[in-house]
DNA sequence: ACCTGAACACCGTTCAAGT
DNA sequence: ACCTGAACACCGTTCAAGT
């Protein structure tokens, strides 16, 4: 009956079952979890108080609100970087290898968690300046600090922060999004779910198709990746 | 009582008492208006309903769920770009000269609907190759002919096609976001509205908000895209 | 042929009541 | 102190009934 150390600081399915004393970081694990599984349009107060083996009442003695529980799923999510051994939160080999390991950990989070990923995109953040996918003061505050100590201006290292969200967001949303039509329709109850109709009106798509399917992501990371740091290398002086 | 030329192309602002005959081209209209000025949240078929001065029951009529709604919006919009004037679906003076307007026609139309782009941006698209914002076969086609026929290999077209989505999804998302926060906080009626609160922690983010708070957004689109041509350039052979 | 009323199975959220 | 039952005001969607 005993589980094993459950105070995981992971994600891990939550059992009806096990029961646990219901404090606001169980039920953030527990929403991320079910959305993990089921999506977020599935994920209804009721039912997560079922899957918590709970009243769905009882969630917001801890959780303010549906939408507050969105928010601190993804700062959940979010706070799993500091925990990747792979990203420092201080260049330790210079700025290009800090920023290297930074989006690779964004990128390895985003892969995780595939269907929380677009929250973590477009949920409204805090600030106008703050921009996803790097949704976090305390990283927005590293980020400038290891590109000022590297020798950006000021103004090279808020437009270097502007480009790399940009170019993160873009391509990680995308990578998740061809993901999650593979995963399942369950988020899709309805006509998208159709097959690719009648090509022979698209001669150029349809002469493409198979370049078109084939899987690149990593490989247009890497690059992309590497273009941009040569790009934001040229800010420095 | 009668309104002028009523079947303008654009989006316009229907009244409860302009009691058109309601055909889906209506619905999907009207529900543009309103995600326009309400945001999608606020979007109920009931409300809709209303909004045309007609019982919410009488849309399934003509638009088979609220899912097939949102998915027929975003395709209204994207269909602006037939009639953007600046807009070529064949290049005229060069590749270059297509997808630098192409990608302009795509910035006013997400600065034209800030609060619809979102869904342009995370709607599952009807086939996994399908790259957002560039929802539609016509346009990839397009996209895939101006380059192939500018010299481009096939496999360096398609990887044109993957570049260019992926900085446009970045870039526009961004900015809606930015621009979404000056709009309204009645997409949020919770806890995100918070002030920014203490920075004493987040020496760098204290010392470069100015700087951070600063809108850019204009020309750092044009600098990317210029720079995203540059990098495009180099696959011809 | 097109719209509607009533109904069903859900929501998020509040609050007095229970333990 | 923490959870619950019942209730409120909404949802999306179906369908028999009205015109």
């Amino acid at each position: 009956m005993r589980e094993s150390g459950s105070k995981a600081t992971q994600i891990h399915t939550h059992q009806p079952s096990g029961k646990t004393k219901l404090d606001r970081r169980t039920i953030l694990e527990a929403g991320a979890d079910f959305i993990d599984q089921h999506g977020v349009r599935e994920l209804s107060m009721r039912r997560l108080g079922a899957a918590l083996g709970v009243e769905a009442m009882s969630l917001y003695r801890h959780v303010p609100s549906r939408e507050n529980l969105l928010d601190g799923i993804v700062e959940l999510i979010m706070d799993q970087l500091y925990g990747d051994p792979e990203v420092y939160l201080e260049p330790r080999n210079g700025w290009q290898d800090y920023l290297f390991r930074l989006a690779h950990g964004l990128r390895r989070m985003a892969l995780a968690h595939p269907r929380i990923f677009p929250l973590v995109a477009t949920r409204p953040p805090e600030a106008p300046w703050v921009r996803p996918p790097l949704r976090s003061l305390r990283w927005i505050d590293s980020f400038l600090g290891a590109l000022t100590s590297s020798g950006f201006r000021p103004e090279a290292a808020v437009a270097a922060y502007r480009a790399f969200s940009s170019f993160l967001l873009g391509h990680l949303l995308l990578e998740v999004a061809a993901l999650g039509a593979e995963i399942g329709p369950v988020e899709t109850d309805d006509g998208q779910a159709q097959e690719t109709g009648d090509l022979s009106e698209y001669p150029q798509v349809l002469q493409l198709q198979d370049l078109l399917s084939e899987d690149r992501s990593a490989d247009e990371f890497e690059e992309s990746l590497e273009n941009l740091l040569e790009r934001l290398g040229t800010l420095i002086r």
